[in-house]
DNA sequence: AATGAATGAGCCTTCATTCAT
DNA sequence: GATGAATGAAGGCTCATTCAT
């Protein structure tokens, strides 16, 4: 529980790479050579440090997901009391920044990805930590905004909304196929006219119409 | 009509083992030796019919493309004199069928979801084939939809389309957890419910009032 | 016994082509695939005439040999009576010609030269049929030109001769690199200059003076 | 002075047994396997210390090389002033010694002879550091014993008098079959007939009368 | 006379892990 | 606190061979 080292360890230096190479890679296709390497450490430092192999993935999800969340908390930094319009745009501009990344090295919303696809025992957690919380914001949000639905129909545009904001990380390589102009625009540029999409059609798709 | 083995040749047998592997493990993890084993085949089958995991991969996965498709193609057999929202839901549900499966054996919506997050050299070829057919299509859609907003918003609303039809068979395990009713339900209820809403919220979302 | 196939039969074929690539790679790393792959003929052919890779290997060793003394005899086909100076070179430019190729395929002498370095059990029928006679046509000739040395003496100069007419096989590859202008001669003027010289050098080191 | 095993190192452990096993086998035909049992080591062991099959091979070569040219060098450590003819000897002696091995163990000169047949790459370095100083130091002396040659046929006399000290190893199974008695001698007396010999045949074949 | 399918043995390599220092 | 050496398990692949047809 301790606030992981003192000095940039080893041990941080470990946890900085083995992010990215988890990310690129995927758990078991990522070798630890590969890690040490690239971290300067030898080879049997992850065993030494972290146990494990997995040790050292479950080490490297909680830190993201504990460092994801201080810098884009689920509410986006937005008032309670601001209207729920803005409360939403809050949420998915939020969400977009943890997972398409800007400033942060951009591996960590990829690792959550990759867990959605491939759960590997952490994803309780990631659950608890991260899904859970959004996801009942927004079931709030979607009472106050569509108050006619009911409670199933409720929960499935949530789901819409999460769907679209995982979306564009989760099909990037096609995308960028798909419209080449879209991946030449900056990751700033990209959030921005996304959050701003999704919001949008989310509020029309609830029935209102806001736009 | 019986579901595998017994008298089909080796070499289906192996594409069907592989399959269901491939799906559930990923390329790297998926051994040779388990797919040789519950195929019932000798270790070097592979080699022998597909040269090379690789090769086995690709042949997978272009079968598995291929039969998707015949049974559920990108305009889910509708009509391209119906009205525009029966052939949305028809584009919808179909692509929904090939996600979640329905008869078919379950994985192999789950191969191509793995194929977008981790892309493997088949991708341009899945482009081709599946992804691109219906992106058009959908953009036509929308164009006759919502023909007053711009061509990149056009596509951004085709991509909150999409981003809800692969959803639900990509976070099918955080979706469990949240909502344990949601497992519950046949793979048909489940179809049925989300093609409804899918569409619904996608009217809606585009700005004309049907709901 | 009988005289081969036919016509120009699998069989025959793979004779060729297997001569070509055990002489190019070796025994061990020379593949039954490649083999049949550019004889055009079938995976389970070298089974079915040869039974085997190793009685693949005999019999193409054995119709190398053949072939290679019909055209090029022992002696060179100098008469007997012809003088000594002249059977020694008639036996040194048949050697060269069996060993550096002329028009026959270049792969012959190759064979037998790598049969030396590694013995695979062919190598009694190779020193009966080929070195014995070209031994004991030396053994006499150099009796005949310096009667004066011991038995053993003798032997070694015999050896001295062989010597110089294998190397040039032997060694190509280094001579390529010592060398370029030699690689850069005709087959048949480095075996017309090879013959002279060896010739040469052998009469003077035998002790007269002939040169 | 212990022969080998016991306390040296697994790394040194496995050059040696790797050098006498692609001696005796050459290279595709080695295994790693058997090479690793040899020498008391792991599996692994080869690609932990060598990275490859290739590179313990280079590595056996490299300092089969070294150790060879240490205990004989080039020129049999005859002084340069001294007679040709003395000269002469040492290289041959010396070049007999690192071919027919004399205490050292005998497969070294074995690996050379069987890398000039097949070439795997390292052959530029042998020719470089073995094979181009020899060939440097004969041409100076033939060119002193037979100034009235012009240069290819000087040329043409070095490669006849390398071609004698390759012989004896080269064609070691032939020759066993040819002349028992020649088998039955002491390494060490063969070397030194065979100095002799070639010593004296080469001075008469170049011309000179010194018999 | 010939072949497509299938097989078992064996090879090289990689990987995570351990252990003595 | 950290590491170089070594290891055992497992993986993908290649090869010669067989067998039913």
């Amino acid at each position: 529980m301790s606030v992981s080292s003192e000095s940039e360890s080893t041990r941080d230096r470990l946890l900085e790479v083995a992010g990215r190479i988890f990310a690129r890679r995927g758990f078991k296709a990522a070798t630890i050579r590969e890690i040490c390497e690239q971290a300067g450490a030898n080879l049997a430092s992850v065993n030494y440090h972290f146990r494990d192999k997995d040790g050292l993935y479950a080490e490297v999800l909680a830190s993201t997901i504990r460092r994801a969340l201080e810098r884009y908390p689920a509410d986006g930094g937005v008032s309670r009391r601001a209207p729920v319009t803005e409360r939403l745009e809050g949420v998915i501009r939020s969400f977009l920044q943890r997972t398409l990344g800007l400033d942060e090295p951009e591996w960590k919303g990829c690792l959550m990805a990759r867990e959605l696809a491939e759960p590997s025992g952490a994803l309780p957690k990631i659950i608890q930590e991260v899904a859970r919380p959004v996801h009942d914001l927004l079931l709030e949000m979607v009472a106050e905004l569509a108050p006619e639905r009911n409670e199933e129909e409720r929960w499935l545009c949530v789901q819409s909304i999460i769907a679209q904001c995982h979306f564009f990380r989760h099909a990037e390589a096609v995308l960028e196929v798909l419209r080449p102009q879209w991946a030449e625009l900056s990751k700033q540029d990209r959030i921005e006219r996304l959050s701003g999409h999704i919001t949008q059609f989310t509020l029309r798709g609830l029935g209102g119409v806001h736009g």
